[in-house]
RNA sequence: GGGGAGUUACCCAAGCGGUCAACGGGGUCAGACUGUAAAUCUGAUGGCUUUGCCUUCGCAGGUUCGAAUCCUGCACUCCCCA
C-alpha cells in the first residue's frame, strides 16, 4: 500500500476513519512532513486486547504506511485510574500485579500488529511504545496539581460529555475517574515535548480526552496539537462488535483461537462486512469496491466476509493462525472425518470439549453413543440425546448415525485413540480414549 | 386482625376424580430450506436398562380401586376490608 504521506488524512476519510478532527487544514500541513509522530492510546483492562481496540491498531497501521510513526501508549498509569469515557458505571480498580501483567501483555500485542507488513509488503518502520506510568511515577501529587490542574479550568472539564452523560447517572462518579482527563492531556502534552508528537488519534468516545489535552498543550506550551477520532465501529443490528455470546473477541489466541477469531469475521452480517473492510483492512479502495458490487450481484458468495476474516486473521494471529483456521474450518463444516492424527485433532477441536474415556470401554459390545453424547455434554441427558440421534442431528465423525443404539467401537476412532462427536450444525466434542 | 384468589414442567399458562408425563404459547434442541445469514416450515422437549418401567403438578398427611384434580394441616404469593 503506498499512500503518499501528505495525503494521510485524506486516507482516513475516504476509508471512513474520521469522526471528528482539529482544523483539517493545519492537520493537513503537519503531516506533509514524513515521519511525523502520530499517537493513540491504550488502556491495559485486560492482559490482551480485543477486536474494539483493532479500529485503533489499525489506525496506526496506517500512520506507518503514509511514512509516519506511530506511537502507541499503554497507559500503565491511566491504568491505575480508569478511563469513565464511554462508560456507565465506575470501573474497578486493577492491582499492581494485574497491571504490570496486562501492561507486557498489550505491548507485545501491539508491537506483534505493527510489525506486520503491510499489504504492499512495506514494513512498519519505527514503531514507539510508550507507558506514561515512565513519567507519571515520580510526578508527585502536589506537583501536577500546581502545574497541570492549574490550567484546566473546572467548566471545560464539567462540559465533557463523558463527565456529563456520568454525572447524570445515579452512580455519578468518582474524583478519581472524573481526573482521569487530566493525565490523558498531560500525557499528550508531554509526547509532544518528548518525541514531537502532534496528533492523537482514538475512538470518537476519545474526543473529550484528545481536546483537553489539546487545550493544555496550548495554555502550557502555547504548542498547537490536533486530534481526529474515528467513528465507533458498531453492528447494523445494534450490538457491540467484537461480542459473541461466548464474550469478546480477543485478539490473544489463547483467549480466541484463531478459528473462532476467523469465524466472527466470516459471520458479520453483509452491511458490517463492507465496513469492516473498508475500515480494519488495508484492501486498496478500488478492491473495496469491486467486493461490494459481489455483495449486491452475488451475496451466496460471500466473498466480502472471506476477505475480510482472511485479511484480519492474517494481521493478529497470523499466517500460521490463518492456516489453522481454514483447516478448521473446512473440517468443520466440511464432509467425513477421514484419519487425522491425534494431534491435529487436537488443534483443531482445541475450542470444543472433550472428555476422556478408558480405552477399554470401546471393546467388546461398544460404548453406547447415547453415553457419550451425554458424558461430553453434547446432551443433557441420554433420553436427550436419543431424540437428537433419532431425528438426524447425530454424527460421529461427521457422518451421520441415526440408530439411537449405535455403540462406540475401535472402527470409529478418526485418530489412534480420538474421535469426533457432533450434534445438529455445529455443536461438537470430542471423545479422547485412553 | 377479617375476607378472597393463587402456587402445574426452563418461563407463561390450561387442566378441576380415571383416556395426564399432563392442552397451548414462548424458549430451547433437532430436521428441511438457505449464504456457516434472516425468515419460514416440520418434529421433539421429565428420567431410564424405552413395545415397558420409574419420578413429577408448593409441602405433609388423608378420602378413593384410582387424585394435578376431593378433604385437612403447613409454607409462600397476590388482592380487598380494617
Amino acid at each position: 500500500m503506498s499512500i503518499p504521506s501528505t495525503d494521510l488524512l485524506t486516507d482516513f476519510e475516504a476509508r471512513g476513519l474520521v469522526q471528528q478532527s482539529t482544523d483539517p487544514v493545519a492537520l493537513r500541513s503537519w503531516l506533509a512532513t514524513p515521519g511525523r509522530r502520530v499517537y493513540a492510546g491504550f488502556d491495559p483492562t485486560a492482559d490482551s486486547l480485543h477486536v474494539g481496540h483493532l479500529v485503533a491498531l489499525v489506525l496506526l497501521r496506517r500512520v506507518a504506511a503514509a511514512g509516519h510513526e506511530p506511537v502507541a501508549l499503554v497507559g500503565g498509569a491511566t491504568g491505575m485510574i480508569g478511563d469513565p469515557s464511554g462508560r456507565s458505571e465506575e470501573r474497578n480498580l486493577l492491582s499492581p500485579e494485574e497491571l504490570a501483567a496486562n501492561i507486557a501483555g498489550v505491548g507485545r500485542q501491539i508491537r506483534a500488529v505493527l510489525s506486520v507488513p503491510t499489504a504492499a509488503g512495506r514494513p512498519a518502520g519505527t514503531v514507539h511504545v510508550v507507558d506514561n506510568a515512565d513519567w507519571m511515577r515520580g510526578v508527585g501529587y502536589l506537583a501536577f496539581l500546581r502545574d497541570v490542574g492549574k490550567h484546566v479550568p473546572l467548566s471545560q472539564m464539567l462540559a465533557k460529555d463523558s463527565v456529563k452523560s456520568r454525572l447524570e447517572r445515579d452512580g455519578g462518579l468518582s474524583y478519581t475517574e472524573f481526573s482521569y482527563m487530566l493525565l490523558q492531556a498531560w500525557d499528550f502534552v508531554h509526547l509532544s515535548d518528548a518525541l514531537d508528537c502532534r496528533v492523537q488519534i482514538g475512538g470518537s468516545d476519545q474526543w473529550g480526552n484528545i481536546t483537553a489535552g489539546i487545550e493544555l498543550g496550548r495554555r502550557l506550551r502555547a504548542r498547537e496539537l490536533h486530534g481526529i477520532t474515528c467513528p465507533l465501529l458498531t453492528k447494523s443490528d445494534g450490538t457491540k462488535m467484537g461480542k459473541t455470546a461466548a464474550g469478546a473477541v480477543w485478539l490473544d489466541p489463547r483467549r480466541t483461537s484463531p478459528y473462532r477469531f476467523y469465524q466472527y469475521w466470516i459471520n458479520l452480517d453483509d452491511a458490517d462486512a463492507g465496513r469492516c473492510l473498508q475500515r480494519l483492512t488495508e484492501l486498496p479502495l478500488d478492491e473495496i469496491h469491486s467486493l461490494d458490487e459481489s455483495r449486491t450481484t452475488n451475496p451466496a458468495a460471500r466473498e466480502t466476509q472471506k476477505r475480510l476474516a482472511a485479511e484480519l486473521t492474517r494481521l493478529v494471529p497470523g499466517e500460521a493462525g490463518l492456516a489453522a483456521a481454514r483447516q478448521a474450518t473446512d473440517i468443520f463444516f466440511g464432509a467425513e472425518i477421514a484419519s487425522l492424527d491425534d494431534e491435529t485433532l487436537g488443534e483443531i477441536f482445541a475450542d470444543v470439549p472433550s472428555r476422556e474415556f478408558p480405552r477399554a470401554s470401546l471393546d467388546g459390545d461398544g460404548l453406547p453413543l447415547v453415553e457419550a453424547f451425554e458424558a461430553t455434554g453434547l446432551a443433557q441427558s441420554r433420553a436427550a440425546a436419543r431424540r437428537t440421534i433419532e431425528q438426524g442431528g447425530g454424527y460421529v465423525n461427521n457422518r451421520r448415525v441415526s440408530e439411537a443404539g449405535y455403540r462406540l467401537t475401535p472402527r470409529d476412532l478418526a485418530g489412534t485413540a480420538t474421535l469426533v462427536l457432533r450434534s445438529g450444525r455445529k455443536s461438537y466434542a470430542l471423545a479422547r480414549f485412553s
